[in-house]
DNA sequence: GCAAAAAGTTCGGTTTTTGAACTATATAAA
DNA sequence: TTTATATAGTTCAAAAACCGAACTTTTTGC
């Protein structure tokens, strides 16, 4: 899939994953996020990646305004730092690293914890109610679309017909 | 990258993109869990990939335990559904979706609205205290790495010296 | 019974990603 | 001062991932 393609779905996962879907896009936002900002060395080091891909990669970051290409003092280098548009992308990560907590393979996986800075206290991902404020049960929750023309394909008519749903 | 080197970070972010992170896995996960359960060729037109690379990331995900392959009464054919493991990345979906509503650039896309099901009312994806409940900021967090040898890249001497730092 | 659809598989070609070698400048060391 | 090493890339060939189209086989609709 291209970019392009990515485009035609006219779906905000979609538009996300067209900026940031290929293999490194967020890990390198993950680099920025959680460790400060970064050198090319830094995450090239630090992630593995060749060096000609980080070069596109990060052109590519600092064209969509996720993250800012600050030189600098008395060098001619630069260092990456993230932007806002880089930084709402937090909550989405970090309940991306929640879910891989819980499901991924890896025993040597550190864990990532998230903290209220003022009190030090920890701090979870929830669906909220938007009026109240109240925690909303994961399994009490629908997504609905608005406002695209287009309707998803209907369900099969012999859908009901499974075995082995729970 | 290949799926190998992903599983190198010890990070659960790097861990969850092992099994999500190629340019269809998410999306094929987005139909399933907002539009129900699909077959295989719900799947296809609605994602429009094509049908080898489309049978490949199924067998994938069955494999992975994100969705399962559930026989049809009266035919060999299949339907795919999530599993538990496929809803519990609904949150972090969910969050990369409010994200692209918010930053994408596609005008025709449309918006993933979150309602709690029992009431109607709007919801909304927040960080929250564990204890006591109260919604955190979202500048009021941080994030610390627990459990893991290996420290992360220090950052460079000079890096205090930005300019351009907002 | 026949035509069309569903759910794939196979194949050749195109795009992405990789790894390694190569620049050019900046810093550190002798 | 000269030399060595690190930084931040670029260039290029090879490997892997992805695409579209053609082909099977089983199921469904008429």
């Amino acid at each position: 899939m291209s970019i392009v393609n990515y485009r035609k779905h006219h779906c905000p996962i979609a538009q996300a994953l067209a900026e940031l879907g290929d293999r490194w896009t967020l890990l390198i936002v993950r680099d920025a996020l959680l460790l400060g900002p970064r050198r090319f060395s830094d995450l090239q080091k630090s992630l593995g990646i060749s060096r000609n891909l980080l070069s596109r990669r990060l052109a590519q970051l600092c064209d969509a305004g996720i993250l800012d290409r600050a030189p600098m003092e008395g060098s001619r280098r630069h260092i990456y730092l993230p932007t806002q548009k880089c930084r709402d992308l937090r909550i989405a990560l970090l309940a991306m690293a929640e879910w891989g907590e819980k499901w991924g393979t890896d025993p040597n996986t550190h864990r990532l914890e998230v903290l209220e800075k003022s009190t030090g206290g920890p701090v979870a991902i929830e669906f909220v109610q938007t009026v109240g404020g109240k925690v909303v049960e994961r399994h009490d929750i629908e997504v609905v679309r608005r406002g695209n023309p287009r309707e998803p394909a209907p369900p099969h008519a012999r859908m009901a017909a499974i075995r082995n749903a729970r």
